[in-house]
DNA sequence: GAATAATGTAACCACATATGTTACATATAA
DNA sequence: TTATATGTAACATATGTGGTTACATTATTC
């Protein structure tokens, strides 16, 4: 979803948008919206003003941002479930296990983010406006 | 969590073990851990006996068992969250943007999975009980 | 064959998280 | 000064995961 949002504002190519605008493009709520672009502000992504006449833009061009620096700033931290309960520190095997598997998930995060790295925003735009996409009617 | 349950059930080496050994081992409830079996059983990666004095065990070597068969099996399918409305189909950048994203996120899916592939089951198993690790004192 | 021990599964609850909604204070441009 | 837009709080809603209890079923074991 912020994706989304990045993308409509690259689609405006500098322009300032409000949130109520960008929230009608992706069918929600111009709050939900604000909250995501705050993530987007303390990541460097976007820049947005507040009085009348205002709103968002990029405050980078499409092509130096990448889709890993929109995940890391939208998701908090690892995409992997963190147990509840603590292991038992009878068992032999819960008892350490949780540092070990932290490793191989922090190492198999960072495969994720280095792939989203290749692809930037303006490249998202491209595809999306591309051929074989629904810009064009079906079959021509 | 499903790791930490294959890694108990190799650590038993290829003994039966019940859902109930396996729950306090994981300080869970017996339920649990038979759901997760039910995944896991279907990714062939561990038989289940029904009747008493029965159990689960691996159905192959701790060594020919890596973590993304076992990603694959528990998680159900993307970890990127789906917006729960449709995109405002009369957004030119809206309409169309959730293929393009899909194909990018199948990719970084992808990379995380070729990552998770490197670590084996006897690899975690090794890293838990090697050097350095809490199975010996602190300091010595 | 009967008792025992285990899984499979359903029904329900509790909790966390993400999203949605309303409301309002604040700041800025016109 | 007024209109417009953000920042933010408070609350509702939906969903998913884990947890709990209960019970039918199945296989072992006596």
């Amino acid at each position: 979803m912020a994706v989304h949002v990045l993308a409509v504002l690259a689609y405006k190519e500098g322009d300032r948008v409000t949130s109520a605008l960008l929230a009608a493009s992706i069918n929600t709520n111009p709050v939900i919206v604000r909250r995501l672009l705050l993530a987007l502000q303390r990541a460097k992504l976007v820049e947005t003003g507040k009085g009348a006449g205002s709103g968002s833009r990029l405050s980078r061009s499409p092509g130096r941002i990448n889709l890993a620096q929109i995940y890391r700033a939208v998701e908090d931290s690892e995409p992997f479930a963190t147990p509840s309960r603590k292991p038992n520190a009878a068992c032999p095997v819960g008892h350490c296990i949780r540092r070990t598997l932290d490793k191989v998930f922090a190492s198999a995060e960072s495969a994720l983010e280095r792939d989203l790295e290749k692809t930037t925003l303006a490249g998202v735009i491209a595809a999306v406006q591309g051929p074989g996409n629904c810009t064009r009617k079906k079959g021509r």
